[in-house]
DNA sequence: ATCCTTTTTTACCATTTGTTAAATGTGCTT
DNA sequence: AAGCACATTTAACAAATGGTAAAAAAGGAT
């Protein structure tokens, strides 16, 4: 049932097993269908998301008051609001589950639980959480410096399975065009 | 010499004054020149700044191979290229002062003896930079769901200050448009 | 003040992207 | 199989943005 989750963790810490005896204690399972909502924006998050099959997008309003796709979470990578989730204010952005998937959930309070019993473990999620944040905030800063067309051909290279998975009109959000230029755009690619 | 970096820190968390000399002890002070290159792409970061005075801009090359900011750092914000500098390995991108300005060095070697010494320190520095690396992702993320010239007025009312002491190049760059666009939108605007 | 360099503004045209609308395709339900 | 809802593709036109080049403006140095 957690396999995945823990087999995550070994990779980067060995975990003696009566340790993760006490993870597994906290952990919760869920199957989600897709978009299923996680969290709505305006919600405050008090779960974090391990993803262990199937793929989530975390979505926000834009400015025209669509639903755009900030990031795309697939198997092995942690999924939360971590603005909302660490300070306790309403999430600005929603998670919703882009296909149908399993999860892993970590509740708040029993994710600090965890953290009294295993301090490691903080210092372990917190770097897995915060290097992921690096990656996203590298990827979003070159996107914004290419067009369309190269921002789709760089997505295919960067995160090719989440190109098999999602919808056409949740990569266009993502890329930050609409679905009839990336729809031209994968014409003219072909 | 080093009061702006110590009373940021206070408004976080009431620091004694024996800490405070143990802290000072470690910083150094720097003036910088417009333009001046504090970190080149391609180098292993070894420190991170604190702005007293003037503006930083992250830069890195993009797909065209043209320099693009990616971030703006103020007074009393910390700028450093984190993904190297936790994991040590060469930067992707560059630090450049986009005006003449004052700095508070933390050099990771002398970082880590502080953070030995006051374990507090490591956690508040670790929360001050991860949530300006929350707000950071957030701002890029709405970007790419919006116009050039949505985004000039959001970046007007995001960063008034910055908008005042970058050229126009430099904001141009950071919202992923040509200088001659910028131009264009700002005579629309008036 | 003048010259020189750099930044910013303009203009023109090519290209890209958005908008609107319709057609086609796809999968699901009955 | 037929019908329906939804996703994707196309098309035609409008609007926005990029590329290039040149002019104007702003700063700095002498």
């Amino acid at each position: 049932m957690f396999e995945c989750f823990v087999n995550y963790l070994k990779l980067f810490k060995n975990i003696p097993q009566g340790d993760i005896d006490i993870i597994e204690e906290e952990l919760e399972h869920r199957k989600v269908t897709e978009d299923e909502i996680l969290l709505n924006e305006g919600q405050v998050c008090k779960e974090m998301f391990f993803v262990c099959k199937g793929v989530l997008r975390i979505v926000a309003l834009n400015e025209k008051g669509s639903k755009m796709a900030y990031f795309f979470l697939k198997e092995n990578q942690f999924c939360s609001i971590l603005n909302s989730f660490n300070n306790n204010i309403p999430a600005i952005e929603g998670i919703e589950a882009a296909c149908d998937g399993e999860l892993i959930v970590l509740k708040k309070q029993k994710l600090l639980i965890l953290y009294e019993k295993l301090p490691y473990l903080k210092e372990l999620i917190t770097a897995i959480t915060t290097q992921s944040l690096l990656d996203k905030i590298q990827v979003r800063n070159s996107y914004l410096g290419e067009d369309a067309s190269t921002r789709y051909r760089n997505f295919l290279i960067r995160q090719p399975e989440i190109a098999l998975r999602v919808s056409l009109g949740d990569i266009a959000s993502y890329l930050g065009i609409t679905q009839q230029s990336l729809s031209r755009i994968r014409k003219n690619i072909r």
